[in-house]
DNA sequence: TTCGGTGCAAATCATTTGCAGGCGG
DNA sequence: CCGCCTGCAAATGATTTGCACCGAA
C-alpha cells in the first residue's frame, strides 16, 4: 500500500535543522554501521517530511536501490537508535518519521482517510494528564500514540 | 497473537447497562440476523470487558464454535452497527470493544507494553482540541485513536 | 580479517475472499 | 423461499526470517 506523498509547509521549521552528518553519527554511536542502504534511507527521511511506509521509501525515495527486507530492517534499526519514529494510521500499515533532535517537540498528524494525505499538529496537551494517569497506576516507561482521522477538503467531493 | 484477559473493576460501571436483547434488538435495526455466531460474539463482548482480538474472541471465548474468518466478518458488521469500535494497540492486530449506549464516554486505555494488559482511562480531554484543529483546515468527519503505553507494576521485574 | 549487514527467496501472521451449501426471517 | 451467512480453503498483503555472500571498520 502507497500513501501520498506530499509536501507540507511546515511554519515552526526554522534554522538549525539536523545534518546528514549529525544523523551519520547517531548510528555510529548505536553500533550501526554506515552501509549505502542506511545512508540512503536517513537520506531520504531527512529531505521528505511525513511517516512513510516502508514500501513509500522503498520505492519512491531510493528507487529499489535495497532490498525491501533492508529497509525493513533498517527501519527497525532506527526506531531503536531513536532516530525515527513510528506512528499509527490504524490501517495495518507502519509508518516512520524522523525525530529531530533540535526540534524534537511532540507532535501529531491529521491523516485524510480518503487520501492518506498528512498533516501536521503542533501540539500535545497531554503530557500531565498521560504522567499522572500513569504514575497512579503503578506503570513506568509511558508513551502514548495519537492520531487524527477525517476527511481532507479535496476529498470531500 | 493473543492478549493477557483480565478482568478489571471498573469504577464507573453502575446499574442501567445494556442487555443482550438491546444488543440483538441494534443488529436487527441494521437488517443483520441474529445468527449463532453472532450472538455468541456479541455475548462475549458484552461479559468480558477490554478490546479484543479476532483470535481472542474466536479462542477464549466462544471456544472455536465458529469460523475465525465468520468472526472477522462479524467484528466488520459490529462496527458498521456501531455495536462495538476498533481500538489500536499499534502491533498490527486490530481490537474492539463494546460500545455501551448507556454508558458511550468516550474513553482510551493503558496499555501494558510487555502483558498486553489493558486499563481504562475514563476521560478525554480532547474533543475541543481536536475539533478546533480539523474546522481549521476544513477536514470534515474526524475521529481520533489515542492509546496509552507503558510497564504495568507486574511486569516491572 | 571479522562480523554485522545485505539480497534473495521462502516463511509467517493477520486478514480477506471465492464459493457452495445452510438457515433465519 | 430468498438471500444473507457460514465454513472451508485458498489468496492476499505486510512483515519477518534463513542463509550464504559481501564489505565497512
Amino acid at each position: 500500500m502507497v500513501t501520498m506523498v506530499k509536501k507540507i509547509s511546515h511554519s515552526s521549521q526554522v534554522a538549525n535543522h539536523v545534518t546528514l552528518d549529525e544523523l551519520f553519527q547517531v548510528l555510529k554511536k548505536n553500533k550501526l554501521k554506515l552501509t549505502p542502504p542506511r545512508k540512503l534511507i536517513v537520506e531520504a527521511l531527512l529531505e521528505n517530511h511525513g511517516p512513510f511506509s516502508a514500501e513509500d521509501i522503498q520505492t519512491k525515495f531510493i528507487k529499489k536501490n535495497c532490498d525491501l527486507a533492508t529497509v525493513y530492517r533498517t527501519l527497525i534499526s532506527l526506531e531503536e537508535a531513536r532516530i525515527i519514529r513510528r506512528c499509527e494510521f490504524g490501517d495495518g500499515i507502519a509508518r516512520y518519521e524522523l525525530i529531530d533532535p533540535h526540534h524534537s517537540h511532540h507532535h501529531h498528524h491529521l491523516i485524510c482517510k480518503e487520501c492518506k494525505t498528512v498533516e501536521v499538529i503542533d501540539a500535545c496537551e497531554l503530557e500531565n494528564t498521560v504522567n499522572k494517569f500513569a504514575k497512579k497506576r503503578g506503570f513506568t516507561n509511558v508513551s502514548h500514540i495519537l492520531e487524527f482521522f477525517g476527511t481532507c477538503p479535496n476529498c470531500q467531493a
